[in-house]
DNA sequence: TTGGTAAATGAAAATATTTTTCAATTAGCA
DNA sequence: TGCTAATTGAAAAATATTTTCATTTACCAA
């Protein structure tokens, strides 16, 4: 049984929700993932925390969880939503290749006076953003030339 | 028959695609959106603009038309993924709400330094990117406050 | 114009994803 | 320890998406 945050279990408590071994074990999954993880994959990687963990309750915990603000639900490509553990942040970078569908990550991006803008102007209260940029990588320009 | 772009259709036609009233459809029933629609909601729609025309074409065009870069995937909640025309060139700017899914363009977002240094630190030819907000809309933190 | 031809279409079936239902099990508490 | 409401998993249902394939059609060349 791997850590879990302490404030996350406390949370669920607070709230009503029981602490079963398998919210533990989707949990522990999440937790240990640094990358957007679909329901299925989850339920996968969820086998060996807790074997016989059943698809349906990856489904409820991952509602449940993100209803409690522990993880968000992110857009991806492909026909599956995907969720990852909610870190301080908000914030979701990635530089893809259109040639190669490589995806490097990025830091920084300065975009909090934007945000600032477009919630005063809009209303809106921001969460969290998600700024892609899309080009060609070095290997992909070279391909494309020859 | 609603006007269709003409840049559109020479896109098309550059890519050797033909162009079937099937197509010009779905291109109208989406330019004539200033929402996103799923491929349901523009099946629907598209019955009125072509009779008969099938879910199947819906899915297969918007595939198209997402790959030339004319319409844009958008990442809603819900289960369904969803489709909206693509007005600026490399820019691509929305403001969803997570409450209700409304989304909003907006058109300023100084990238241009961030993109410049990436491009120098990664080697990677730039062509656009997606800068996507998160939040909740002024009437969805009403309803959930209340 | 008029075929010829590859591309595109629609129906149906196959797959994939998500939700609902319900009987059995269990966490947390008195 | 025993009670009870919450939770679970299996199965079925509901949705969403993709594949297959025979038929039709847009577009080009003659
Ligand atoms: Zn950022
Ligand atoms: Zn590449
Ligand atoms: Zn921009
Ligand atoms: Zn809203």
């Amino acid at each position: 049984m791997k850590l879990i945050e302490k404030e996350i279990i406390a949370k669920l408590r607070r709230r009503g929700y029981k602490l079963t071994p398998q919210r533990r074990a989707v949990l522990n999954v999440i937790a240990a993932s640094h990358e957007h993880l679909t329901p299925a994959a989850i339920y996968e990687r969820g086998q060996q925390e807790h074997p016989g963990i059943g698809l349906v309750t990856i489904y409820r915990t991952l509602e449940m969880l993100a209803e409690l603000g522990v993880i968000c639900k992110v857009n991806t490509e492909g026909s599956s939503r995907s969720y990852l553990i909610r870190r301080a942040s908000g914030h979701h970078h990635h530089l893809i290749c259109s040639g190669c569908n490589t995806v490097v990550d990025f830091t920084t991006c300065d975009l909090g006076e934007l945000e600032q803008k477009l919630s005063r102007k809009t209303g809106f209260k921001i969460e969290g953003h998600l700024l892609e940029f899309i080009g060609y990588c070095q290997k992909c320009q070279k391909v494309a030339s020859a």
